[in-house]
RNA sequence: GCGCCCGUAGCUCAGCGGAUAGAGCAGGUGCCUUCUAAGCACUUGGUCGCAGGUUCGAGUCCUGCCGGGCGCGCCA
């Protein structure tokens, strides 16, 4: 039994209460069962009478009393009591629980997976780093997240999609552009230009291409390293990112929305809407108006659009395509962004509350032997997304960087990084998944296949590892769900580290094969389907962090 | 100055109002002729930054302070 079909019990026993006319309250929907941190509180334990104390205008213990009578005669619990100032701790009956490690196995990819957000279709736009250069350990942060957040919203029923921003319009890319070009004909680098070796790489392919593009006029040669340099930039980082295990479903091009037009379409369709002013030669679309700090710049007063500017028409872009939310991820640097987009949202007339999330994940701090590292593009100290992976692998560095909470600013230091990689908590998940599959190899050789699920004796499973490790399975739904919910999917981590733990105990403590001429027993069964369902769920777990289950280590 | 984030064990961090606050690492002591020891058991370690408030109950919510990070451009 899992936790929701314990919880539909509970909403049951109230129900019954209330129908015999010894409860006189409304069956509440937001009850909470929860798996109990002390084992002698039961397997479960509920709060629900304490939140009905209040409306029933009786004590806590009393209609923790009621309910727990009318909890007693349902099917599947074996006791319930009542504890503390009210909780109600449930023992359910033997067999019950055993049975969830059956419908684990037997739900497979799909335990873990629901449908409350099926037919939600959602944008989920992250890294969108500027393609001036590779991405950078910055930008893996919000590769490793945002496309767990993609994983988890999938797994909730959502139709994502994963969008990369490519900002191949304006100053930084003409910067671009001439460092390139001055690459590529022996000059030094411009004022404000990109210097790193990868400048010099991106030319030598732009004149592989062109080999006659030096001999341009200045204005032809910029031009000619723009559009090759961009889409060679481009096209690296969508290898680290493909790399890395993530795949964008939409690249989209900041500069195709100057080209169509879009972007003079969206500051006409809101200056129509009565938003857009102008002031000191500039024109300006009034955000204040949504509860921005202060009006922002459209048009500058030299002609030029701004950035905002063609954020307008490419949130417009995004709704336009059918998508029901759009989600962004964005680091602390940009958290000052929040406010004008969220009035931007507003100013098209849509609900910022509704169709808007911005999500905001603190920075990472790279160091390098304690010692603070400052990444310059000039000077070359960058260190690149590709660095961290040829240090401890994709399946490292996704699980380090998804395991912590993106409130958290975190350090990054590829030299601890690369010398512990034993210490990363990834390990200790995968071990126990390589464990399981190893242990399930043996059992295959000796001739002992899951065999029917009818067959399986559940009720054998009454160990108290055993049980932890039950109850530790019953959850894996709660904590997708809830991590969806909060778009936190270290939470996924945390608790396969938890469940990976209680798997070692269990198996540090439970013999699951015969050994020597021992007989196989139903208890051998059962404790092979236990394992399976263990495996299961560390694999779906794993898979919402983009991050291997291997078989053998 | 204003906005957002953080402050929990020696270190790095979990903890979406619940019972005795947890994990990893670091330190100490044990456990492999039997399913993977990348494991397990035991053990050391806490004014949950400080002060108020809200309530049956606060690490969690509110207010004010202290300390740290980021942001407050006609830059991106």
């Amino acid at each position: 039994m899992t936790p929701e079909q314990l919880r539909d019990l509970v909403r049951t026993a109230v129900g019954a209460a209330v129908e015999r006319g010894t409860l006189a309250v409304a069956v509440p929907d937001d009850l909470v069962v929860e798996r109990p941190r002390n084992p002698e509180h039961g397997d479960y334990a509920t709060n629900v009478a304490m939140r009905l104390a209040k409306p029933a205008g009786r004590p806590p213990r009393e209609v923790a009393e009621v309910v727990a009578e009318e909890l007693r005669a349902l099917d599947g619990i074996d006791r319930v009591d009542v504890a503390g100032p009210g909780f109600l701790n449930i023992t359910l009956a033997q067999g019950a629980l055993g049975r969830l490690a059956v419908d684990v196995v037997t739900a497979g990819e799909a335990y873990g997976r629901t449908g409350a957000l099926a037919g939600t279709r959602i944008d989920l736009e992250f890294v969108s780093a500027n393609p001036t250069g590779p991405v950078h350990i910055g930008g893996s942060r919000w590769a490793a997240v945002g496309d767990a957040i993609g994983r988890l919203l999938e797994a909730s029923g959502a139709d994502v999609t994963r969008e990369y921003y490519i900002n191949d319009a304006g100053a930084q890319i003409d910067r671009f552009a001439r460092s390139l070009q001055a690459a590529a004909t022996g000059q030094p680098v411009p004022e404000d230009g990109y210097g790193g070796t990868y400048i010099a790489d991106i030319a030598a392919q732009v004149v592989a291409v062109e080999p006659d593009v030096t001999g341009r006029d200045e204005a032809a040669q910029v031009q000619a390293f723009r559009e090759r340099g961009v889409a060679l930039m481009v096209d690296e980082i969508r290898r680290s990112m493909e790399d890395f295990g993530v795949d964008f479903d939409v690249w989209f091009s900041e500069k195709s929305l100057y080209d169509s037009g879009a972007v003079e379409k969206a500051i006409g369709r809101l200056r129509d809407q009565g938003h857009v002013y102008e002031a000191d030669g500039a024109v300006w679309l009034r955000t204040t108006t949504f509860g921005d700090d202060k009006d922002r710049v459209l048009v500058k007063a030299d002609g030029e659009t701004t950035y905002f500017a063609s954020d307008c028409a490419y949130y417009l872009d995004k709704r336009a395509r059918g998508f029901d939310k759009v989600v962004i991820m964005l680091g602390a640097d940009h958290s000052g962004y929040v406010g004008r987009y969220k009035a931007l949202v507003a100013a098209t007339g849509d609900d910022p509350a509704e169709h808007l999330e911005i999500l905001i994940g603190q920075l990472v701090n790279l160091l390098r032997g304690g010692e603070p590292v400052r990444m310059s593009k000039r000077a070359g100290t960058i260190v690149l997304l590709s660095d961290l992976v040829d240090a401890i692998g994709v399946d490292a560095a996704r699980y380090a960087l998804a395991r912590a909470s993106v409130d958290q600013m975190i350090d990054i230091d590829v030299d601890v990084w690369s010398r512990q990689t034993n210490d990363n908590p990834v390990f200790y998940v995968q071990y126990a998944h390589a464990r399981i599959s190893s242990l399930l190899r043996n059992a295959a050789d000796l001739g002992l296949p899951l065999g029917e699920a009818t067959a399986v004796e559940a009720g054998l499973l009454t160990h108290e590892r055993e049980n932890d490790l039950l109850r530790a399975l019953a959850e894996f739904p709660r904590v997708v769900t809830s991590a969806a919910e909060l778009r936190a999917p270290h939470r996924v981590a945390r608790y396969l580290e938890e469940l990976a733990g209680t798997y070692h105990r269990f198996y540090d403590a439970c013999r699951v094969l015969p050994r020597g001429d021992e007989e196989v027993t139903p208890l051998t069964t059962a404790r092979l389907w236990l394992c399976a369902a263990t495996a299961v769920v560390l694999r779906n777990g794993l898979a919402v962090l983009g991050v291997s289950a291997p078989e053998r280590m």
